[in-house]
DNA sequence: TTCTTATGTTACATTCAGTAACACTATGGC
DNA sequence: GCCATAGTGTTACTGAATGTAACATAAGAA
């Protein structure tokens, strides 16, 4: 498999007030609507939040268990994953699948500048040490 | 600080059709609506493509000349400026602004790969090479 | 039982992208 | 000069996604 996404586009759009709360339940760990809507500090009524809640869980961003009654919402994917995923579309979208590419055009359009650079490569210089010669295999790239 | 306000509006995403355009008018450096339709091998009227190519100036990718009463196309930015700031903006919304930890996110997606990741660490020591300790140099001319 | 609290359901407005018809205007040929 | 053609300008409709919320309902607590 690999190679192309789906015809049916990615779930990887949000709207503003999605994010908004995708951001809190993962700052937070878990939340309940009421949790959420505090926290939010905008003037939204619970029916508001919960159907945001619900419809960024059936997204699968979040998950929830029942805490006594009362919905608990647990993000279902790393902020990171999440973050992870978008960039892996926009590079197969506009970068032709190069990360390299990504990332000299991110440096060439100032988005990244040497510091961030120099700490990136620390990074993952770190990151290789870290993780041996391990198995990491995914899509067909050769 | 540094200047960390995006001085231009915020580059939404973009539709399908809408990318598929401004591919290729990333691809072919410069076009024109009926070229792009031809380009594009799908049934859609003239209107339909004028339209999509104006939006698209409109947003700021692609701005046009006039040749001979004909608009020719071009892009406005470079298809890496535009992932790099896509780039950006996911970063900003998902990661706090961190690209360290956007790496590490892809990496613990595999999203990125351990040969890919490799590949970049080199890019980004040459990157670092080629530009002394002055600002960011666009890659110029290698 | 009644009140309270939380969920389930449904709906409406807005915005945007996809798609296109139709009106308008130079220009070149006759 | 007049008209056909090839372009552009304008406007519009549709459908999906989001923001926003009212209203109905079920299950504990008092």
């Amino acid at each position: 498999m690999a190679s192309n996404t789906p015809p049916t586009h990615d779930p990887a759009e949000l709207g503003e007030l999605e994010r908004s709360i995708l951001l809190i339940v993962w700052r937070t760990g878990s939340a309940t609507a009421d949790q959420v809507r505090e926290e939010l500090g905008r003037p939204l009524k619970d029916s508001t939040i919960r159907t945001v809640l619900r419809r960024l869980e059936e997204k699968g961003y979040l998950a929830h268990s029942v805490d006594n009654r009362t919905f608990l919402y647990r993000p279902a994917q790393s902020r990171q994953r999440v973050a992870g995923r978008a960039v892996k579309r926009i590079v197969d979208w506009f970068c032709e699948g190069s990360v390299e590419a990504l990332l000299v055009g991110m440096v060439d359009s100032k988005v990244l500048d040497r510091a961030e650079l120099q700490r990136l490569a620390d990074r993952i210089a770190a990151a290789q040490k870290n993780t041996p010669d391990e198995k990491v295999n995914k899509e067909g790239k050769p």
